[in-house]
DNA sequence: CCAAACGTTCCCCTACGCTGGAAGAACGCT
DNA sequence: AGCGTTCTTCCAGCGTAGGGGAACGTTTGG
């Protein structure tokens, strides 16, 4: 099948499948005499691998390393775990971050609303910033 | 002072400030005979501001806005506080998402401990990963 | 037989917050 | 006078996941 067909059948525009080529993440198909890339129906498989594997949450470059031990002929279970508890100890790691900043803004917020407005007259600071600064 | 003293007192590069101009942080400083960027204290606090500010969780953009509407003489503790709290939701939105992605990956986690790495040859796909993909 | 719809390659653009380097001018100290 | 450091501008890129559009070739239906 065509590039279009593919895209189709996968919800994806050519445009991402000719990125995901250039990336190495889905290999160099055959081209008819024409030209055109020429996929067969393990390109749908792949590329639906893909796609779920990005919904639950994966890098491109993670897929990608999963993808290239698999064509290697290696059995991947413990790669892909392996791989799968990394990626969640650095969302660990970014949702405490998140958290972090939270905390710090809502104490902001909270400054805020008990500042008196009319005495912040520094054009090149703000009090319920400036106020915070200390304990940081 | 010039921009290297600049830079030192407040603990950033002068990459860093000049960058800060170009997107119109840090409005442009007077200039000596020759060229080089002179600036005053009140550089040295605005700085020091949009670090605080930063380090609060704040992009810079966000922290443009409330400089911008600061030299405009307005009063912006309303608006600081406003800005702070579309800041916060946010912040919320995407650590929702961060735990969304975590429970999915957790799942492929204990998938992949339960599974048989010898039923795994499909050089196409990885089974902890494919299995999933129906619920999701 | 021709126009529309599809395909190709190519390069630039997005947002974020900078960092690095090159080429040249100016400063500071001996 | 000369050497090293600091300054100037501009250009380029990182990483993520593609999107937009130009300029041109191919396929397909009426």
């Amino acid at each position: 099948m065509r590039i279009g067909e593919l895209a189709d059948r996968c919800g994806v525009t050519t445009k991402t499948i000719r990125f995901y080529e250039s990336i190495d993440l889905l290999s160099e198909p055959n081209r008819t005499a024409s030209g055109y890339r020429d996929y067969d129906d393990g390109a749908v498989q792949r590329l639906q691998f893909i796609r779920d594997a990005q919904s639950s949450g994966l890098t491109l470059a993670e897929i990608a390393s999963v993808l290239e031990l698999k064509s290697a002929g290696q059995r991947t279970c413990s790669h892909t775990a392996q791989l799968v508890s990394q990626h969640i100890a650095a969302i660990d790691q970014q949702i405490t971050q998140l958290i972090a900043a939270r905390d710090e803004l809502s104490e902001l917020a909270q400054r805020a609303e008990s500042l008196d407005p009319s005495s912040c007259t520094d054009p090149n600071r703000c009090q319920v910033i400036e106020a915070g600064r200390s304990h940081t």
